[in-house]
DNA sequence: GACTGTTTA
């Protein structure tokens, strides 16, 4: 394991120059409590009960009939319904034509006897997030359990959990594969399959695979150490390399490698899905020398066409130009229909490039086909996005799709048989030492290379062209570094300390963050009060653990409860706003679209600056009760993100009240709006500094804002309401380089509430 | 005067 010969390393870094005592504010604290050695290799989930003795009795009588059953008898036998039937005939037939339909008995027998562990490689259209939990199922280790742990008599096991990597991949898999069994969901409420995603649960009775986002695993981790309810895990799409996914491989390695305490004895099975052959790594992580068998592989074809890969002779110094030359190229010598997918940077790069294209093919012949151009990034809204799926609404017409890497994984473009590849993508990238992340464009892995180019091949034999040389395409890193190793570690922190693990240096990754950038989410969790001085778990910490936003926002909420703040309900509308994913308010282009709203968004803006600017928003959204959504159009307003806003409002109520932070359920809407006094948003700027007390800044006499701590130069971000306004100090919510260092989401505070906060007594 | 992409009870 790469950490453990790393970690022997890092504390001998640290003996030889001892930063281990750091000050906040009038703390002194020992960083050495944090980063304790640990003589156990790893730390086992806690074991909420002893585990006594393992009694495995069947659950019903079948279990205990000779196991020389054959398998269709023991399935109708067990089944719960007469529904558990071979599944829908007519999807039968294509479920037989997938690539791993053939593997099925591999596929079972590799996760027989003791071995627990399988890594599936398969390429897109293998079928494999469909068909393997639907393998399994049947399996004579899938059947739940009675146990005892210590006195209790407890279930184990019963069904598969299979993770994704986002909602809409979990539900429309769910939905596939509910079909495919015979229980189709929203039919009866009964079925075999079901979805949990935030906002959305389906569950019938008698559930036995279950599909769920990788944050929903990690929630139900938080009640659940062992994973009680599961037999098996399936973690698919792991090449991803979300930091969620990682800290799953983390916590099912634990499990794999525990006493099996907590699940009376009986082992989980995991099954590792990439789609991607960095086998190694993940082969090695789950199978490290003290396992007895080892990580079974097995790889799978995909179904995919043919691209031809062309790259540029020479390197290209303007990529508008390369790629409008490219597209114009295609256009006029290879046949339709077929479509065009070019893979930008961001938003400004594909604005320009639509542009131009426009302009250019304005000027072809008649007998000539027509372009259309589609740009398609996240910030668009739904219906511009629809546009790029659907295809021309004109004969005659040849599309060209200009996206951002949303087009890599999140979404599929159809009809597109030739990529444009300009080799690069905007990149976040955190950095520690100056608690700020950055976005800018990075040349692109091999292995997103290889991504793109197979967009071509979905429907038919297509080509691909890089515009960058195949010498360049060599010098590409074989993989994207893995998210845990460009974000803020803080959430990645807690999430372990709150499930239990104190000595987060044990826990076991795939790739370990800096030591470095684990102290500093480490010291912010302390200001936050989420850990204690000696560095264990507080009960403030469980509870930021509970909610779905970043601890400080955590913070701020629980801040909010305390009688001295008393602003819970504003400060949920804020941080709904906030969290929502877009900005709220749409970014106006020109100066008439900005006189034309100026009316109405006066009436949303404050001085104050965003975070009052956001709660008056909300309170005038969630008052007006006929036409939200002419409401929103007029204002420039983004209806998505409110409508989502108003989930997560809803969500939070939920939570606080569940927690006992709200006394009562808030009253409905719509609700009179009352303005915030001033005195009443001084409180609540308080109240935030709490979570965001190390994020301020003070003008300096050159009118430019400088951070308190790091004393760095920071511009507020043209999307502030305060952008281009003075204030004696700020407090800003985000801190991001692009093109120069901007804070975002800025409200103007003063001077003393950033000391008394600091010095603990605010 | 500027905005890669996900996700959480």
């Amino acid at each position: 394991m790469a950490q453990d010969e790393h970690r022997p390393k890092r504390r001998k870094t640290k003996a030889e120059n001892d930063t281990s005592i750091v000050k906040i504010g009038n703390k002194t604290i020992s960083l050495s409590a944090y980063l304790q050695p640990q003589k156990k290799p790893l730390e086992q989930p806690p074991a909420d009960q002893q585990y006594t003795t393992v009694e495995t009795q069947p659950e019903s009588k079948i279990e205990s009939e000779p196991p020389k059953k054959s398998e269709s008898d023991t399935r109708k036998k067990n089944a719960p319904k007469q529904h558990i039937s071979s599944g829908d005939p007519s999807l039968l037939k294509s479920r037989k034509a997938l690539p791993i339909w053939t593997h099925q008995n591999e596929i079972k027998a590799s996760l027989r006897d003791d071995n627990d562990v399988l890594l599936i490689v398969g390429e897109t259209g293998s079928g494999k997030s469909t068909q393997v939990p639907q393998f399994l199922i049947d399996e004579p280790w899938c059947r739940k359990k009675k146990v005892r742990v210590q006195s209790d008599t407890v279930n184990v096991g019963g069904m598969i959990a299979i993770t994704q990597p986002r909602r809409v991949a979990a539900t429309t898999l769910a939905s596939r594969v509910s079909r495919e069994i015979g229980t189709p969901l929203g039919t009866s409420r009964e079925g075999l399959v079901g979805y949990s995603v935030r906002f959305e649960h389906n569950i019938p009775k008698g559930t036995k695979i279950k599909f769920l986002t990788e944050g929903m695993l990690l929630q139900e981790l938080l009640r659940d150490p062992n994973l009680r309810q599961y037999s098996a895990v399936i973690v698919d799409e792991i090449h991803e390399r979300s930091v969620d996914v990682d800290l799953i491989a983390g916590f099912l390695k634990q499990i794999l490698l525990g006493d099996k305490a907590g699940r009376g004895g009986i082992p989980l099975k995991v099954v590792i899905m990439s789609a991607t052959a960095d086998v190694e790594k993940i082969q090695g992580f789950f199978n490290p020398e003290n396992l007895t068998s080892s990580v079974q592989l097995l790889r799978i074809k995909g179904r995919q066409y043919p691209v031809d890969i062309k790259h540029t002779t020479k390197p290209v110094s303007d990529i508008q130009e390369a790629l409008l030359k490219r597209i114009f190229d295609i256009h006029m010598h290879e046949p339709l229909p077929g479509d065009i997918l070019a893979f930008l940077t961001g938003q400004e790069e594909i604005e320009a490039a639509q542009r131009l294209i426009e302009e250019y093919s304005a000027t072809l012949a008649s007998d000539v086909p027509k372009l259309l151009v589609c740009p398609l990034y996240g910030q668009l809204s739904i219906q511009a996005q629809q546009d790029a799926f659907q295809p021309a609404k004109k004969g005659f017409t040849r599309k060209v799709v200009l996206a951002t890497n949303i087009a890599e994984t999140s979404v599929t473009v159809p009809g597109v048989r030739y990529v444009i590849d300009c080799g690069k993508a905007k990149v976040k990238q955190f950095r520690s030492q100056l608690g700020m992340e950055s976005l800018l464009a990075k040349a692109i892995s091999k292995s997103s290379a290889i991504q793109r180019t197979g967009r071509a091949g979905r429907e038919g034999p297509g080509k691909c062209y890089r515009l960058y040389t195949s010498e360049t395409y060599d010098s590409l890193r074989d993989a994207d570094l893995p998210e845990i190793l460009r974000n803020d570690v803080l959430g990645a922190v807690l999430t372990i300390k709150a499930r239990g693990i104190n000595n987060v240096l044990s826990f076991p990754l795939m790739d370990f963050p800096d030591l470095e950038s684990v102290e500093k989410a480490l010291i912010q969790l302390h200001f936050l009060g989420a850990l204690a001085d000696d560095g264990s778990i507080t009960e403030t910490g469980k509870k930021l653990a509970l909610f779905p936003v970043s601890a400080p926002y955590g913070r701020v909420l629980l801040a909010a409860s305390e009688p001295q703040y008393d602003c819970l309900l504003e400060v949920i509308d804020i941080i709904a706003c906030i969290t929502a994913g877009e900005n709220i308010f749409y970014q106006l282009q020109s100066e008439e679209a900005r006189e034309e709203v100026e009316e109405y968004r006066k009436e949303l803006y404050r001085r104050e600056g965003d975070i009052l600017t956001y709660l008056t928003t909300m309170q005038r959204y969630a008052a007006e009760n006929a036409d939200r959504t002419g409401w929103c159009r007029k204002r420039k307003v983004n209806t998505r993100t409110m409508k989502q806003a108003l989930n997560i409002r809803k969500q939070l109520r939920g939570i606080c009240l569940k927690e006992k932070m709200l006394a009562e359920p808030p009253p409905p809407d719509p609700q009179p709006f009352v303005p915030m006094s001033p005195e009443g948003a001084a409180q609540l700027l308080r109240c935030f500094l709490r979570g965001f007390g190390t994020r301020c800044a003070l003008l300096a006499p050159d009118s430019s804002y400088v951070t308190v701590q790091g004393k760095h130069v920071v511009a507020v971000h043209p999307s502030s309401a305060l952008h281009g306004r003075k204030r004696e100090s700020i407090m800003f919510l985000e801190h991001v380089f692009t093109q120069r260092s901007y804070v975002k989401k800025v409200s103007a505070v003063q001077a003393d509430w950033i000391v008394e906060v600091m010095e603990g007594r605010g």
